[in-house]
DNA sequence: ACAAAATTGTTGCTTTTGCAACAATTATTA
DNA sequence: TAATAATTGTTGCAAAAGCAACAATTTTGT
């Protein structure tokens, strides 16, 4: 797994890297101009939300321990703003691209640690952007809904599941609208495909 | 810009990367378990491909000259089967993940190299896959349409597009159904948004 | 602990999308 | 270059999804 501490230490001799907390409602950033601005997530969670033209809101991504974010990820020139907002207390290291590669100092040691780090980091956000598109590249909710549950299952090896987050937010995941979604897994469970067991907590019943 | 030169330099003194060519239709690799098995696309074109139950193939993504794409991405787990297949003739490298950190001798200078060019890489994929969960997660195929036609037009500098491959794969790209797309397409050069001015190229008259 | 806010659950109606089938056109290759 | 395959274009109908509105329940903040 990662170790974000590696990150950390390498903090202690580099002044290139900056850690900074925020309260839960707090902008981390926004996502403005393409400047080569990355941030890591140590702990906490985030989401990057889209404010429409007409104010509408609506999440984009979800942000949580590891998770790689930030305008270098993102070609900013739709029209539309995008903003990162802590969605409870997290703390994120925030560090500029051109410092990953270009050594602080020659005795530097840490900075090998960081690049190793970092492509772990950036391994494992591929992987959840791939799943992603998996998931919401799917033609049907009820298939979206399928693949998304069963990949949580897989993740926790088991067929109890709680989807982390709220139905409101997870149909913006999913980008599809809710009250569709709530009729589907509705569909689902009359189908005898899922069962619900608590509040956001499914139990899968065909594996 | 990503300078793939630097991998094929390290190549000369490393044994741990290899350059391999295919022809057209020929098989990359298929996904079949979670190995960390990395490969990047110096040139051609190849598009990743889902075999279902029933046969149907399915477009899942498509890679170009600094593709970044390999087992190592993908939670392969999910039943069906995923192979990259070869569009165009093309040329790949293929590295392990482990021997990217690991070093292949203590003299070796261009496994430094290597992790400066495969952060870029990572970095250009994150970004694509970016922009393409920003593409499919549009609720309407209209609107998937519209922003994927803006992004090519931006990334072109100019207001006269073309789409790098068959309707057919696009439909498939953008996860919708072909004819319902065609219809829409038809539907945006009804409303003075798109004018088609060649086969697969489209001018946008809004901006 | 109570009021306010957010989330979940539900429904009827409208719009969009998928599907299937086929014709027309363009590419491929033997 | 002829025939074969692939892609583009089009349509009617069925299924799915979006939308809006509101009630019920749960969570949050003071």
């Amino acid at each position: 797994m990662i170790d974000i501490n590696e990150i950390l230490n390498a903090k202690d001799y580099c002044h290139q890297f900056v850690k900074k907390d925020f309260a839960k409602g707090e902008t981390i950033t926004s996502y403005i101009e393409k400047r080569k601005q990355i941030f890591i997530m140590l702990s906490g969670e985030a989401a990057l939300i889209r404010y429409d033209e007409k104010g509408n809101k609506d999440i984009v991504d979800f942000f949580r321990e590891g998770s790689v974010f930030g305008e270098a990820f993102y070609n900013v020139y739709l029209n539309s703003e995008l903003s990162v907002v802590a969605t409870k207390k997290c703390s994120c290291l925030s560090i500029m691209y051109d410092d990953i590669v270009r050594k602080c100092d020659p005795r530097c040691k840490y900075h090998e640690e960081l690049t190793s780090t970092l492509i772990n980091l950036l391994f494992e956000n591929t992987t959840h952007l791939n799943s992603r598109i998996e998931v919401i590249s799917k033609r049907t909710i009820r298939e979206k809904l399928h693949i998304y549950l069963e990949t949580l299952s897989i993740e926790s090896y088991s067929n109890k599941v709680t989807i982390p987050f709220s139905l409101t937010d997870l149909a913006d995941f999913l980008s599809v609208n809710r009250s569709a979604m709530m009729r589907e897994l509705k569909a689902l469970e009359d189908d005898r495909i899922i069962q619900k067991v608590g509040k956001n907590t499914y139990r899968l019943l065909y594996r």
